[in-house]
DNA sequence: ATGACCTAACTTTTAGGA
């Protein structure tokens, strides 16, 4: 089964995208980031058509983040558990039944972009990491297939880059962003790109600005982290990388993983 | 050449993205 994340940036904006590649790609479950509406106008019945069941937490204008699965969901959580006061949708999670009867838990999660580095948005995005680490710490303990799968706005390593000296006071790239990404998978998670690939310069989002594009000046920000019950299973990654160049395409592409 | 974009919103400019 395929286990896919993308970033659609506004998903209404980019409904005839999300639709073909929905029909091409045909992953068992998606979580999407950037939805940028509310829950009363995601396109539920465009999506379900396509013979997927839809998870939807979503916020006027920003953020948003949703799940979709051609198997049944099940154990939703909406927002991190802590997430009182926190009106930022940006964590979904549930269990999905394979017809063999095991499960897998999914989470679609959209972090922070942190950006501009010394302002409440860089503590607001180490905050957001460490309440992340606090609850997949208790999710690690049920031993169980998990996948956090997303938009992480974390480069891992200066080769995920297209030039590490632009970004190096980034806050995708800065050390305590990376830092936080290394603790959380030391908790021991897997990066499925890195378990399956690791090539250097193999990106999953493009800018709009300056040719980035066409350029290939990308970084690779999206990633699906995976427990151990469910890295045992990692069958094979892949990044839609045409994507990007369709017709009003999102700066991100979609990542998957196959789970055996 | 150090340029160049896209989206939502009570829009005619701003905030946010990365």
């Amino acid at each position: 089964m395929w286990v896919a994340c993308w970033n659609v940036n506004s998903v209404n904006a980019r409904l005839a995208n999300v639709l073909a590649w929905l029909n091409e790609a045909s992953p068992d479950v998606v979580c999407l980031q950037e939805l940028k509406c509310e829950d009363h106008k995601f396109p539920h019945e465009e999506i379900e058509a396509l013979g997927y069941n839809c998870l939807v937490h979503g916020q006027k204008s920003y953020n948003g983040v949703a799940i979709l699965s051609k198997l049944p969901i099940e154990e939703v959580r909406r927002g991190l558990p802590d997430g009182e006061g926190d009106e930022q949708a940006r964590y979904l999670e549930a269990v999905v039944s394979r017809p063999d009867g095991s499960a897998i838990r999914v989470a679609s999660l959209y972090c922070p972009n942190g950006n501009p580095v010394g302002t409440e948005k860089f503590t607001y995005k180490l905050a957001w990491m460490e309440r992340l680490q606090a609850h997949v710490q208790g999710l690690l303990a049920l031993e169980e297939p998990l996948v956090l799968a997303g938009d992480w706005n974390i480069i891992p390593r200066e080769e995920d880059c297209w030039d590490p000296a632009v970004w190096s006071g980034d806050a995708l790239f800065r050390p305590e962003s990376r830092a936080s990404w290394r603790r959380l998978l030391n908790l021991g998670l897997t990066d499925a790109f890195m378990a399956m690939d690791g090539a250097g310069h193999t990106y999953t989002f493009w800018d709009y600005q300056a040719g980035a594009w066409p350029k290939d000046h990308g970084i690779r920000i999206d990633h699906l982290a995976c427990s151990p019950q469910a890295a045992d299973r990692l069958a094979e990654v892949k990044i839609w990388r045409a994507v990007r160049g369709n017709e009003k395409a999102s700066d991100h592409v979609p990542v998957g993983a196959r789970f055996s």
